[in-house]
DNA sequence: AATTTACTCAAGCAGTCGCTTCAGTACATT
DNA sequence: AATGTACTGAAGCGACTGCTTGAGTAAATT
């Protein structure tokens, strides 16, 4: 049951029925007895990979408040994440799986809809008390990337370099670069061009 | 020759010969005719679209020196993937397929090191220009951030939203984000214990 | 002891995979 | 007209796919 994830994560389209069962040591006709078919086992891998992520992702924006500042607001959106890499195993392959549902998402992912549009809002509820100035449109869009970028560190290679270091190590390099996408660097309206962080 | 970029970005190992064959009309003995093999037609339209992406990177990069602003940095970083979202169509294609190497990387990839490791030094270039207080290696780093943020933007539904926008649209809302997550948010000064996690 | 329940096992089904084969065709060259 | 070159078409090969089947097994229940 909880084997089968690294094989969900290796490609969602790419995982036979008898990788999964020679990884675990089963039998084809298991997998048809307990979950009916290869899709339904997918799904459920998945389904489970995704409650366990926004829920860790919901519990993390839960402790902040109104007060919080920027860098609190991205370390705890990036905490599952950096956690995960830190952590490696089932927890890493956790999240490799949520980030392929992000680019590929399968049928019946609509059941979880519900949990996906409240991480949302608890996003977008702390950071508008840091950015005022900000559409809540663009504040969105913002949180789309910053949950792309960490999205992308778990599947591509370099989430195999970060996944040597410590979750400090990690948060100190990544923090910056989530809360600096969240705060966004203006364009240059018109005349001179000013560190808008002073 | 052109129309299979189309299959290779709906997943690397997901495209099948005869759903190209029958895509462009062909027969599968085409395949084999001119290319040798379905893994060889692959790595050539991958090897395609890399060498097209970075050949684009690398000229957007190439406009820019060492008075050029962050924001003229972001726009140039990010302009192949906005250009190719606003296209649509074949050179969006082309950025999904570099995207999917990025997380799934073919076997015999590293022939094009050597641009990708030119149109990274040229970001580090117009990068650390902009930024000579932040160290090469957490520069390196927000970069590959960056062109994470950008790949997934290619290949999450979020890109097909984009796709509906104009380029300038697309940049005035990307390039801040790019932007800012180049420069950073820093993290506040250690010893004040505002993390609740800790 | 007998029965039920939960599950495993090897075998095999139809379908699809990448790839090959070889006869057939269009066209340029001689 | 004859020949060579470039390519296509349909058919089929062995390997693999998801899935089913029916006999077999171990423990719990009666």
């Amino acid at each position: 049951m909880a084997a089968l994830e690294l094989l969900a994560q290796r490609g969602q389209e790419g995982v036979t029925l008898r990788d999964i069962t020679d990884r675990v040591g089963a039998n084809v006709a298991a997998v048809s007895y307990h979950f009916g078919s290869l899709k339904a086992l997918c799904e459920s891998a998945i389904e489970y990979a995704l409650e366990r992520y926004l829920d860790e992702q919901i519990q993390e924006l839960g402790f902040l408040d109104t007060t919080s500042t920027l860098q609190e607001v991205a370390a705890a959106f990036a905490r599952p994440m950096t956690r995960a890499l830190a952590a490696g195993g089932e927890e890493l392959a956790v999240m490799r799986t949520v980030a392929r549902v992000g680019i590929d998402p399968p049928e019946g992912w609509q059941r979880l809809t519900g949990k996906f549009d409240r991480s949302r809002r608890d996003a977008l509820r702390v950071l508008t008390a840091n950015l005022p100035g900000v559409d809540e449109e663009e504040l969105i869009f913002r949180t789309r990337c910053a949950a792309g970028m960490l999205n992308w560190l778990a599947l591509a290679p370099i989430g195999t370099e970060l996944a040597a270091m410590s979750v400090e190590e990690i948060g100190r390099q990544l923090i910056p670069v989530v809360a600096g996408a969240f705060h966004g660097y203006p364009q240059p309206a018109s005349g001179q061009a000013q560190d808008p962080h002073q």
